[in-house]
RNA sequence: GCUCCCUUCGUCUAUCGGUCAGGACGGCAGCCUCUCACGUUGCAAAGACGGGUUCGAUUCCCGUAGGGAGCGCCA
């Protein structure tokens, strides 16, 4: 029996759960879930200058929406600063790290001077083998590690390799504030050690943490677990995803109108791969999904894939599980809320038989929520006398002879209608269409069209339209 | 500056010494079509560069160039 495989995403609460932190929750997450064990949440809150509970919520809202799950409470580190303590002083007692007397203001003067003289900035160990009475009054020491000065720290990466890291590069880290309070380093490990963590999966810029925190294990005689760090995602232009490339935290992407099942398909497709297999289902993942499918190079995002893959899973989505994910969208955007306000029975339902032709060509919620516009507009719609100027006598007839087919009409989506037209014009050896065509240009000037069933209102119609209603509803 | 990592079509990637270097998105062209979309057919498009190793390198090794990450009493 092989021991259960315990995952962690260990996100700060920095406001928002990043893009990148979303899959790396999401791979910790397929670990956990196709092995059969768990994935644990710990909030790496020990900076309390930044803390706040909202910043917390938005990862865990973040994570929630994304459909990935944790196993237990989420656990706060800055909770766990005594036990971090405790170790700390263990690593004292054992010789693996001494008291270092060294004000912030020597520690700026020593790195402006490495600088200067182009040499790499490290600790230089002034207080590594000093003696405790000469310690200066009055200074409140931090506690440093003993980091081993010859030979090298090994990483066995499932990643990125075994990369070897020379220990004389890595210098004497303070794992101890003078205030008392633990630092990063210290508390991932003791932290990943005592909640069990089998496999740690984060971004490669834990690399060099990596190395550091490896010699902490081993100076505590703990067992280091399975590490793998998983590769960037860089921006459209290659540089580091920030702000300006638009989108950061996952509830952007939300409000763009992606659907989680899309985004996560995306998100498993950048650094990982299976084949030639581009479009799968969660399920499919899990099952696939290795540690050993992960690349080495960094991924830049590109909206244009996870778009077309969104139109994707909207097409195939179910239309009432379809119309369950607008309706929570609607909150989530601009508009949104107005077009909930008229969503009554009567709508949803009218929205529902929609469905099937207003999915077709939507690929985020946005455009479903804009193209379903036309069932929530104020009736009568506007015309402008240009556009009026350009039917004819003889395409306002046909068009008014069309109602009836329009009441045969099988569901209400403006495409639906427009398909009975056509079936009725190729009937009649009519080109109907074509009559239709250049109203519907002039009244939206280009680009999608109202479809036949507005231009009909336009043609002040709605009386007909109301019988035409009440036949379909 | 120092340490580590990366480099296949524009983008995400497949390939685990021998392939016409495959797929997907995007692009272009055609079909379908009253618009958009969907669908569909086809086309263009890649191994950064230089050395090795080998009968044979995209694949293994070294170097160069370019890119990235890290180097806090932040996480």
């Amino acid at each position: 029996m092989s021991s259960p495989v315990i995952t962690r995403f260990a996100p700060s609460p920095t406001g928002y759960l990043h893009i990148g932190g979303a899959r790396t929750a999401l791979f910790n997450w397929a670990v956990a879930k196709g092995q059969n064990g768990k994935m644990l949440l710990r909030i790496e809150d020990t900076d309390r200058e930044r803390y706040t509970k909202g910043a917390v919520d938005a990862i865990l809202d973040g994570l929630t929406w994304l459909g990935l799950t944790w196993d237990g409470d989420a656990v706060s580190q800055f909770e766990r600063a005594p036990r971090h303590r405790d170790v700390a002083h263990e690593l004292l007692q054992r010789g693996k790290a001494y008291h270092c007397y060294c004000t912030p203001a020597e520690l700026e003067a020593m790195r402006a001077k490495a600088e200067a003289e182009k040499r790499p900035i490290r600790y230089d160990g002034t207080w590594r083998d000093r003696d405790p009475s000469e310690a200066p009054a009055g200074v409140k020491p931090v506690i440093r590690f003993r980091a081993p000065q010859d030979g090298e720290t090994v990483i066995n990466d499932h990643a990125q390799g075994r990369v070897v890291i020379p220990n004389k590069d890595l210098d004497d880290l303070i794992i101890l504030r003078s205030d008392g309070n633990p630092t990063y380093n210290l508390s991932v490990v003791v932290d990943d050690h005592d909640m069990g963590v089998t496999h740690i999966i984060r971004g490669v810029d834990h690399l060099t943490n990596a190395a550091r925190q490896t010699q902490i294990y081993l100076a505590m005689e703990w067992a280091v677990p399975s590490m793998t760090h998983v590769p960037l995602i860089h921006g459209p232009d290659g540089a580091k995803l920030s702000k300006r490339h638009g989108a950061l935290g996952v509830e952007a992407y939300r409000e763009m109108g992606y659907l989680p099942a899309a985004l996560r398909n995306y998100l498993a497709r950048l650094g990982w791969s299976h084949g030639d297999d581009e479009i799968f289902s969660t399920a499919q993942m899990v099952q696939w999904f290795s540690l050993d499918g992960i690349g080495k190079s960094a991924a830049r995002f590109d909206f244009a894939k996870l778009e077309n893959l969104n139109g994707h899973y909207i097409r195939s989505t179910d239309d009432a599980e379809l119309l369950q994910h607008l309706i929570s969208f609607l909150p989530h955007v601009a508009g949104g809320a107005d077009m909930l306000a008229h969503l009554d029975d009567g709508m949803k339902a009218k929205l529902l038989k929609a469905m099937p032709g207003l999915k077709e060509r939507a690929k985020t919620l946005v455009e479903l929520k804009n193209s379903a516009s036309y069932l929530f507009a104020q009736r009568p719609l506007k015309i402008d006398e240009k556009a009026r100027a350009l039917l004819n006598d003889e395409g306002k007839a046909a068009l008014v002879g069309l109602l009836p087919v329009l009441a045969s009409a099988p569901d209400w989506t403006a495409h639906a209608l427009e398909e009975a037209v056509k079936v009725h014009a190729e009937t009649q050896g009519q080109k109907l269409g074509k009559l239709a065509q250049p109203l519907r240009a002039a009244l939206t000037g280009k680009g999608t069209s109202p479809g036949i069933f507005d231009v009909l209102e336009v043609l002040g119609q709605q009386e007909s339209l109301g019988r035409i209603a009440d036949v379909l509803t």
